[in-house]
DNA sequence: GCAATGAGCGTC
DNA sequence: ACGCTCATTGCT
């Protein structure tokens, strides 16, 4: 007998002080998504910390679990189980990224769990044993005051805003002026053509790093984490860069580092968005419009999603840069939730490449023999040709593989369902020796009668992508210049400022030593042709992206699309905001995110079914489909679309309904997306 | 009338 | 994968 509290040897006592913890289970089961309390034994009193990890006993089966928090009581009225084990005392999950877990669960109609998968990476136990564990001491300057706030203000025993960069765009100084004294600014920022962003995002991060505050920056891959990492470096000191490839030993150990509040600048791919930065006094995302930003796993979160929560969750300040803008950040922007940081048209014009566009039909009227063997039309050839004098010249040819489906065939603008506005497809086989008529992807209606509602045509248009061996050809047409390509398989980082061809697909793009003479964007119509609302959106950003690193001053991009396209005329006049309201407008005139929030349930037609009629909807929900998903006979897609007001309410009814689901122990599960891209 | 057995379900 | 409830069965 244990004579203090009455126990038997051996047996498991609660702990004094707050003996009850609230555990968050690793199940994967929708019903089982909240906290059960369990009973902390005596033994692990100091070591079951907030934020812990754990073992728990769950219905026989011992699984891991997260520590959220210790109370004094139980609701659950029955006897609680015991911990069973603490894995390890290091608080790996901060509050605040327990908070912002269950918000972004609550968004994606997904589990807390799912997302904690995403924001904690896997343990290594040496690691953790290995890496520095005290943070070093905090600033003695009081991050929230601002300038004006009575007497001389802590700022003046800051180093000076490196604003001068800034000052190309209005907003620019000021912004960083707000970043610099901790106020929760929203910025939407348009970089200029050729801009250097990566120092200009460092020089945001130091502005707020300088009061001792911490910054995430997420960029979409590698050769843009390379060179943020880069520029940050040189202006703050213990910059941490994260990303999935490091390894679980290096990537756990510079997560810890960022954790135990070691490291306060962090740049990193997506998972970033994630990071327990101490203090976080400012959130950016590049490129926003990237799909490299939106998370493949459960619950599928996209990083400007994660930042705007988050950044409305600790009041921290908030950058949406990229050279081309999201209807999202659109949306942001007219609802006034942030402010736009762009450059006077005045500016724009003394810095813009001159940009030109030509019908991609117009190449066959070319006499030039070398033109027609690169299949390029007289003016890019030119441009080429020019550049090449002592540049290099970067070729934009889309990736093979696409999967486009109908186009117009007189203007080639996509060919939509005349009920939901869906993309129209053609299914394989014939029917008494002809095609079968085409039909929309979403609704299954077919359309036997298409007429497009731009031009009046009424033929439709397969696509084919010739490009790769349009980019072969190039190197024949300009004899005597190196050619390197950039792609999928093997990327380039950056080339020198010495004559060259660089082929490369959309993504891959090399940086040039001193910029690119001359940019080629080939077969923009292949872009634009996507079965994809954002398909727009997209050419245009990539686009953009690419034109970016044309040589500042006398650098020529041509763009091969016909000049009537809105994004065509938006990448002429360099004016992505333009394009990002007449994509907002389209979007919701069309009834199609942002303007709505719409969700997929894809599985078997069992299933879906099942979960459609499990569907309470709010008022104005809206269901389309099921259709057939893809080629995958067995496997079923129904879109659900409601106001955008109804949103939370959308992601409550669905994940309600799938908790339903799980807790029958049913077999076919249905898999949810929130504003997913592949159907935006 | 009631123990013994087993299927089903919730899971602290 | 445990242990609880509740229904069914079989014996007094």
């Amino acid at each position: 007998m244990n004579a203090k509290t009455g126990a038997r040897k051996g047996e498991r006592v609660p702990a004094e002080s707050l003996p009850v913890a609230r555990i968050v289970v690793d199940v994967p089961l929708a019903h089982l998504d909240r906290p059960f309390d369990y009973s902390v034994p005596s033994e692990l009193d100091a070591a079951a910390v907030p934020g812990c990890r754990v073992r728990v006993r769950f219905a026989g089966q011992l699984v891991d679990g997260y520590l959220l928090e210790r109370v004094e009581t139980s609701e659950y009225g029955k006897k609680l189980a015991f911990i069973e084990k603490v894995v390890s005392p290091e608080p790996v999950l901060a509050p605040e990224i327990a908070t912002l877990a269950r918000t972004i669960a609550d968004r994606y109609a997904g589990g807390m769990i799912d997302v904690l998968r995403l924001a904690v990476p896997p343990r290594h136990a040496r690691a953790e044993a290995a890496a520095p564990g005290e943070p070093p001491p905090l600033p003695q300057l009081p991050a929230w005051v601002p300038a004006s706030a009575g007497g001389e203000p802590a700022r003046s025993q800051l180093p000076p805003v490196p604003a001068d960069a800034w000052s190309r765009y209005p907003r620019g100084p000021k912004y960083l002026e707000a970043l610099h004294e901790g106020r929760p600014a929203h910025a939407v920022w348009q970089a200029l053509p050729a801009e250097d962003w990566p120092a200009r995002l460092a020089e945001a991060a130091a502005a707020v790093a300088s009061s001792g505050r911490g910054v995430i920056i997420v960029v979409p891959d590698h050769r843009d984490l390379a060179r943020v990492a880069k520029a940050c470096d040189a202006v703050i000191e213990g910059v941490v860069t994260l990303s999935a490839d490091l390894g679980p030993s290096e990537r756990y150990k510079r997560w810890l580092s960022v954790r135990r509040g070691v490291a306060r600048v962090v740049v990193g791919t997506r998972a970033t968005a994630f990071a327990p930065v101490r203090d976080p006094g400012l959130l950016v995302v590049w490129d926003d419009g990237d799909d490299l930003h939106v998370e493949q796993r459960s619950p599928y979160p996209n990083v400007r999603d994660v930042l705007v929560q988050r950044a409305h969750m600790t009041g921290a300040a908030l950058l949406i840069g990229g050279f081309a803008r999201t209807a999202e950040a659109q949306l942001l922007v007219e609802t006034g939730w942030a402010h736009e940081i762009v450059a006077s048209r005045e500016t724009l014009r003394s810095v813009a490449p001159r940009v030109v566009s030509v019908g991609d039909n117009e190449w066959q009227d070319v006499k030039d023999p070398a033109a027609r063997t690169a299949r390029l039309p007289s003016i890019a050839f030119d441009a080429a040709r020019f550049a090449l004098a002592d540049s290099p010249v970067l070729i934009q040819v889309p990736r093979r593989g696409y999967v486009p489906s109908l186009a117009c065939g007189q203007c080639r603008g996509p060919a939509r369902c005349r009920r939901c506005a869906g993309p129209l497809a053609l299914p394989g086989g014939t029917e008494d020796g002809l095609p079968k008529p085409a039909y929309c992807r979403w609704c299954a209606a077919t359309e036997a009668g298409f007429r497009c509602p731009t031009c009046g045509s009424r033929k439709l248009r397969g696509q084919v992508i010739g490009a790769k061996r349009t980019a072969e050809e190039l190197g024949r047409a300009f004899p005597g210049h190196p050619v390197r390509t950039s792609g999928a398989d093997a990327v380039l980082t950056e080339v020198p400022g010495k004559p060259a061809l660089v082929v490369a697909t959309p993504g891959a793009e090399p940086v040039a030593e001193g910029g690119y003479g001359a940019v080629l964007l080939l077969d923009g119509w292949a872009l634009l042709g996507r079965a994809d609302l954002r398909a727009s959106e997209e050419a245009l950003r990539r686009w953009m992206t690419a034109a970016g690193l044309v040589r500042p001053g006398n650098g020529r991009v041509v763009v091969i699309a016909d000049s009537s396209l809105t994004p065509v005329q938006a990448l002429v006049r360099w004016d992505p905001v333009w394009h990002a309201a007449t994509e907002l407008a389209a979007r919701t005139e069309l009834g199609f995110p942002p303007a709505v929030r719409m969700a997929t349930v894809d599985g078997t037609p069992d299933a879906v079914n099942a979960m459609l009629d499990e569907l309470r909807l709010p008022p104005t929900g809206e269901i389309l489909g099921p259709v057939p998903l893809g080629d995958d006979e067995t496997k079923e897609r129904a879109l659900v679309r409601v106001s955008r007001a109804e949103g939370r309410q959308l992601a409550a009814v669905l994940a309600e309904a799938q908790a339903v689901r799980t807790a029958r122990k049913e077999q076919d599960l249905v898999r949810i997306k929130l504003d997913p891209l592949e159907v935006l």
